[in-house]
DNA sequence: CTAGGGTTAG
C-alpha cells in the first residue's frame, strides 16, 4: 500500500491544486478523499482489525518525518487514504505538526481546523504548541477557543496552559485559571499543583505558590523545585536554604542538579561556604559530569563565599571555560583586591579568543583599583576603547574616578566626571566623596557632597561620610548643620544585617536584635569583648548613630550592630583559631570596621566580611582594604 | 490508544 501511493506527493498536490496557502490546498485534497471514501465505509471500519493495521502504519509514518516536507507528503498520502478520518491518525497528525521543532503551529491550526470535533486532546496539543513556540498570549486564546467550543478541559490542559500564564507572566489569568481547576475539580492533580506554585512563583506571588504548596498531599521533587526556584527568583536566599533543608529531612529525595545550582546560588549570596561545599559534594557524587554553567556558580560560589583559593583552583581545572566563566572569576578577583592576577587571568581570556564584553572591563578595572593599579587601570581602559572599540558606560567611568580617587588623586578624578560625555549618577558623586574623605580634600568633598545631596537619594550614609569628614577637619558648626538636616529629613539607617554560617547552618541577625534563642549568650560575650577592646584603647565611634537620643544609647546601639552580634556568635560557637566568615546587606559603619579589626587581633582569628561591594580579610589588626571603602 | 510540571551564572 505504501509503494502504490507513495507516488502521489505533496508537490503533485500543489500543481494540480495551485491555490494559496496550505489550508487551501489541503482542503482541496480533503474534498478528493471525500470521494474516494464512502462514508459508510468510514464509519464501519475503526472495527476492523485492519483499519487498526492501517492506523498503526499512518502513526508509524508521521513518527518517522524529520522535517517539514517530509510531514507534509505523510499529510497527504494519509488524506489520500482517507485515514484524516481516523481521530487517531489526525491527532497524531496535529501533535507532531504543533510539538516537533521542525513543525509549524499555523499548519497545526489547519489541521485542527478540518478535525469534525476536536476533544480536549487536541486543544491540549494545541496550547502546548503555543507555549512551546513561545507564544503565551495564543496558549491563552486557544484556551479560550476551546472553552467557546464547548469542549471540557482535563487535568492535561492545565500545565502548559499554566506555563503560558508564568512566561507572561498573567496573574489574573492564572488566578481566574486556579478558578476552573476547582470548578472542575482536578485541584488534587500532581502536574496542576507543580505548576500552580510555578505560575504563581513565576508571578511574585509567593505566599500563593506556598499556600498550594502546603496543600498539597503527595509533593514531588518538582514541587521543591518550583516552591525553591520561586524564591530564589525573589531574592529570598534565607529562606531558599530553609526549604532545602526542609526537603531533605522530610524525606530522602534524591539531590537533583537543578535544586543543587539554585541552593548553590543561595549560599553564594549567603556567604553560606560549608553548605556550598555540601552542595558541591552532591554534584560530584550524582551528576556523570559538571556542565559549564554548573562549574562557574561553583567557582562564583567558592569566590564569593571568601574561599578565593579553592575558586582559582576550581576555575583553572575546567576542561570547557565560556566568556562568563572568565567574567566570574575575573569579578571575583577584584572583590578580593587581586588586581594582578585579574589581569593576567583577563590576557588569558584575550588569549583564548574570547571578546571581551562591557562587564569584563567593569570587573577588570574595578580590580585595579581596588588593587591600586592605576597605570594598568588607565591603559584597560584606554584599550577597551580603541582596541575593542567599545563606548565606556558609566561604571567604567566610575571605576576610573575610583582608581585615580583611591589613589589620592582626586582634583583627576573631579576632572573625568566634568569631562565625560553623561550625566554622572550618584555611585560617582559618592566615589568621590569617599576619596576625599580619606585623602581628607575637604573643599573637593564638599563638591561632590552637594552634588551627590542634591539628587535627593535620602541615603543616610552619605550625610555621615560627610559629616565624619568634617569633624576629622574639626568644623563642628558645619558637622552639627549636617546632623541637623539628616534629623530634618527623618533619614535611618536601612536596616542593616548579617550573616554567619556556624555548623553548616546559616544565622541571620539583624541589628539590634534580642529576640534570639541564643540571645543571652550573645550578650554576654558582647559585654566580654567591649571590655577587652577597652583594654586595647578602643573607644565606641557614636557618631555613626544616627538618633537623637542620649551617648550612653548611642553606645548600647552601637555594639548592638548586626555584625559585631554575628561575631560574638561565631566565637562562642566555632573553635579557637577558625575563621569566621560574615556577609552583610549594607557596607559596615566605620565603628564596626575598628571594632572587627581588633578583634582579629585579640581572639586571633582571621575574619573576612563580604559586603555588597567587597571582601574585607581581617587579620592581626589590619584589613585587606587598606581602611579605604 | 496519544500527552503534562521545576532548568540554574555576571
Amino acid at each position: 500500500m505504501v509503494q502504490s501511493l507513495a507516488v502521489f506527493t505533496y508537490e503533485m498536490v500543489l500543481t494540480q491544486y495551485p491555490l494559496h496557502g496550505d489550508r487551501m490546498i489541503r482542503t482541496s485534497v480533503l474534498h478528493q478523499t471525500h470521494l474516494l471514501v464512502p462514508k459508510e465505509d468510514r464509519l464501519n471500519s475503526p472495527e476492523s482489525v485492519s483499519f487498526r493495521l492501517r492506523e498503526q502504519e499512518c502513526v508509524s509514518l508521521i513518527k518517522q518525518c524529520k522535517n517539514m516536507e517530509e510531514f507534509k507528503q505523510t499529510h497527504c498520502q494519509i488524506l489520500k487514504w482517507g485515514m484524516f478520518w481516523s481521530s487517531f491518525c489526525a491527532s497524531n497528525l496535529l501533535a507532531t505538526c504543533a510539538l516537533a521543532d521542525w513543525g509549524s503551529m499555523d499548519y497545526a491550526y489547519s489541521i485542527l481546523e478540518e478535525i469534525d470535533e476536536p476533544g480536549s486532546f487536541q486543544f491540549n496539543t494545541m496550547i502546548r504548541g503555543h507555549v512551546q513556540d513561545m507564544n503565551p498570549e495564543e496558549a491563552i486564546l486557544m484556551y479560550n477557543q476551546m472553552l467557546d467550543m464547548g469542549t471540557e478541559p482535563d487535568g492535561y490542559t492545565y500545565p502548559s496552559l499554566l506555563k503560558a500564564c508564568a512566561r507572561l507572566p498573567a496573574l489574573e489569568e492564572g488566578m481566574q485559571i486556579h478558578g476552573h481547576i476547582f470548578k472542575l475539580g482536578i485541584e488534587e492533580d500532581v502536574f496542576v499543583q507543580n505548576s500552580l506554585i510555578n505560575m504563581y512563583g513565576k508571578c511574585k506571588e509567593i505566599r500563593r505558590a506556598g499556600a498550594v504548596f502546603e496543600q498539597m498531599d503527595q509533593k514531588t521533587i518538582s514541587s521543591w523545585s518550583a516552591l525553591i526556584a520561586a524564591h530564589a527568583s525573589m531574592g529570598m536566599w534565607y529562606e531558599c536554604l530553609g526549604l532545602f533543608g526542609a526537603m531533605s529531612s522530610e524525606r530522602c529525595w534524591r539531590a537533583e542538579e537543578s535544586i543543587l545550582v539554585t541552593v548553590l546560588s543561595a549560599c553564594t549570596h549567603l556567604g553560606a561556604l560549608d553548605l556550598g561545599r555540601c552542595a558541591h559534594g552532591s554534584l560530584l557524587r550524582n551528576m556523570s559530569g559538571l556542565n559549564v554553567i554548573v562549574e562557574t556558580s561553583l567557582v562564583d560560589m567558592y569566590v564569593k563565599c571568601g574561599s578565593l583559593e579553592k575558586g582559582l583552583c576550581l576555575f583553572q581545572r575546567m576542561a570547557n571555560k565560556n566568556q562568563l566563566s572568565y567574567t566570574v572569576m575575573i569579578s571575583g578577583l577584584a572583590l578580593h583586591g587581586q588586581g594582578q592576577e585579574a589581569i593576567r587571568i583577563f590576557d588569558e581570556m584575550l588569549g583564548e579568543g574570547f571578546e571581551p564584553d562591557d562587564v569584563v572591563y567593569i570587573g577588570v578595572l574595578s580590580a585595579c583599583s581596588r588593587a591600586g593599579l592605576v597605570e594598568e587601570g588607565v591603559q584597560l581602559f584606554d584599550r577597551m576603547r580603541l582596541e575593542h572599540k567599545m563606548e565606556p558606560r558609566i561604571q567604567h567611568y566610575g571605576c576610573l574616578v575610583d582608581l585615580r580617587g583611591r589613589a589620592g588623586m582626586v582634583d583627576e578624578a573631579f576632572e573625568i566626571i566634568k569631562n565625560m560625555p553623561m550625566k554622572p549618577n550618584d555611585v560617582l558623586w559618592r566615589s568621590l566623596l569617599g576619596a576625599c574623605k580619606v585623602h581628607q580634600n575637604v573643599q573637593l568633598g564638599e563638591i561632590a557632597a552637594k552634588n551627590l545631596l542634591q539628587l535627593n537619594l535620602d541615603n543616610s550614609s552619605d550625610y555621615i561620610v560627610l559629616s565624619n569628614m568634617y569633624a576629622q577637619a574639626q568644623r563642628w558648626q558645619d558637622v552639627a548643620r549636617t546632623r541637623t538636616e539628616m534629623v530634618r529629613r527623618r533619614l535611618t539607617q536601612t536596616p542593616g544585617f548579617s550573616f554567619v554560617e556556624v555548623k553548616r547552618k546559616v544565622y541571620k541577625f539583624v541589628s539590634q536584635d534580642m529576640l534570639r534563642p541564643q540571645c543571652d549568650s550573645v550578650y554576654e560575650m558582647l559585654y566580654q569583648m567591649e571590655w577587652q577592646l577597652k583594654f586595647e584603647g578602643y573607644s565606641p565611634d557614636t557618631s555613626q548613630v544616627l538618633l537623637d537620643v542620649k551617648e550612653e544609647e548611642k553606645r548600647e546601639r552601637l555594639s548592638r550592630h548586626s555584625q559585631k552580634l554575628a561575631i560574638a556568635f561565631a566565637l562562642i560557637h566555632t573553635s579557637q583559631g577558625f575563621p569566621i566568615r560574615i556577609v552583610r546587606n549594607t557596607r559596615m559603619c566605620s565603628d564596626c570596621h575598628t571594632c572587627t579589626k581588633l578583634i582579629s587581633m585579640i581572639y586571633e582569628r582571621t575574619i573576612s566580611v563580604r559586603d555588597r561591594n567587597q571582601f574585607h580579610h581581617f587579620k592581626d589588626g589590619t584589613c585587606s582594604c587598606r581602611d579605604y571603602w
